[in-house]
DNA sequence: CCGGATGTCATCCGTTCGGCCGATGCGCCC
DNA sequence: GGGCGCATCGGCCGAACGGATGACATCCGG
């Protein structure tokens, strides 16, 4: 009973929404050793985020991104931006991939930062953000940036679901049979995709969509399991 | 000027090492409101972590795998363990890939938490660490065993540099006269990654050494520039 | 000293790939 | 109505790939 009582006067009142406990400590710390700051409230993901805004109405929600379980940080988002009078929300993640920004920002994100920000760096985006004004990290801008200069041409759904089949290592021949194409077909999207990617070989296509997080690998979770004997 | 100086009894003395200035506030938020503990230091990659370590005198290290710039987690690692009366290293990552896991415990880490873990388990490592306890997360400890269960080849490093230009996309022959070599022996080399890795095609090989952190992918940054005009 | 792992090279052969040309149909937007 | 992007097919062909099999040299450890 302090600063919180200050009836939203003076104090950006924030939300964090983010799996890591150690984050959210991290968080609060840093704000509750600052002036004019109050974490009004903790999420550890998405899941009833509407409510918990309504109920605890912060100005800026802190928002992680990829979280274990439950609604990500980019659903979460749309939930909040949807709302009557939405605050402004504060991307702050680990990943810098083009994906996951672009996603971010139309999913109505006023800002993104990284983890790896300074303290001031991220006390002053709260600020900015609260005050309406759209923050981008450096190396987010950059990216950003590049890609207004020399637009990367966006893969068609179709275009990703075969690309992901590539990337599992099928053949053109499966996939067509699985998603009941005509050979010529999968061949057909598999060279828009080359197009595309500035690419002109399968294997090259997967790193460069997995680095770029173009499709979801399923990670190294189910080992393939080798020699096996 | 309280827990300090309890000349080293009863309290642990920690030094955290993390690039995320948020992560490092939250570690010494959550240690500093808990009895027992006592943050004697922080850095932000391992440049210099042995003489910081000489003149903090900490029993456990939490370690951050992946920083920035500097030396990374495995080095500090091996850095702290050489020393004649060694911490215990805790490492304290995101990242739970196996071969994250099995350089930081061959570099002589005394145990793996993940970022996500709640702070009971944390504080809780910590503890059986100074300890000399062997502490593993629970997924981590189940890769572990897995791996020991069904041992995965690990592969020799001409394949590891044949793999990387597969996974770049380069042809057999390209290899080959890259490396000054037959195209008959990269084939030879290509069939014995196939089999290690438990694949059968290029692209294959590619998602599995990215997802499972054999090799080092440049990552999206120089766009290969799709169709560029 | 011999077995095993490693690295090097070779031949053969069927399959797959990638590039190239073409075509049709559909929805959308100016 | 006429593009334009997208998805769907077809054929052709040279190059590359993947599998099988064998060979030889080195090095290391039992």
């Amino acid at each position: 009973m302090s600063v919180s009582d200050l009836s939203d006067l003076e104090v950006i009142r924030v939300l964090v929404v983010d799996d890591h406990p150690v984050v959210r400590a991290g968080l609060r710390a840093m704000l509750a050793g600052t002036v004019g700051f109050a974490v009004v409230g903790e999420a550890a993901n998405g899941d009833g985020i509407a409510e918990l805004a309504l109920r605890t109405r912060p100005d800026v929600v802190l928002m992680d991104l990829r979280m274990g379980a439950g609604v990500d940080g980019v659903g979460a988002t749309a939930a909040l931006v949807a709302l009557a009078n939405p605050p402004r929300v504060l991307v702050l993640t680990v990943y810098d991939t083009d994906q996951d920004i672009l996603r971010a920002i139309e999913a109505g994100a006023t800002g993104y930062l990284l983890k790896d920000a300074p303290p001031e760096t991220l006390l002053d985006a709260i600020r900015r953000a609260a005050a309406g004004e759209t923050v981008l990290a450096a190396p987010v801008a950059g990216r950003l940036a590049r890609r207004v200069r020399s637009p990367e041409p966006a893969l068609t759904s179709r275009e990703l679901e075969i690309l992901g089949h590539v990337a599992a290592g099928r053949t053109n021949r499966d996939i067509a049979t699985e998603l009941h194409l005509s050979e010529a077909t999968v061949k057909s999207h598999v060279a828009h995709i080359y197009v595309k990617l500035g690419v002109d070989s399968r294997a090259a296509a997967t790193s460069t969509a997995i680095t770029r997080g173009l499709i979801r690998t399923s990670g190294p979770g189910q080992t393939a399991g080798p020699p096996t004997g």
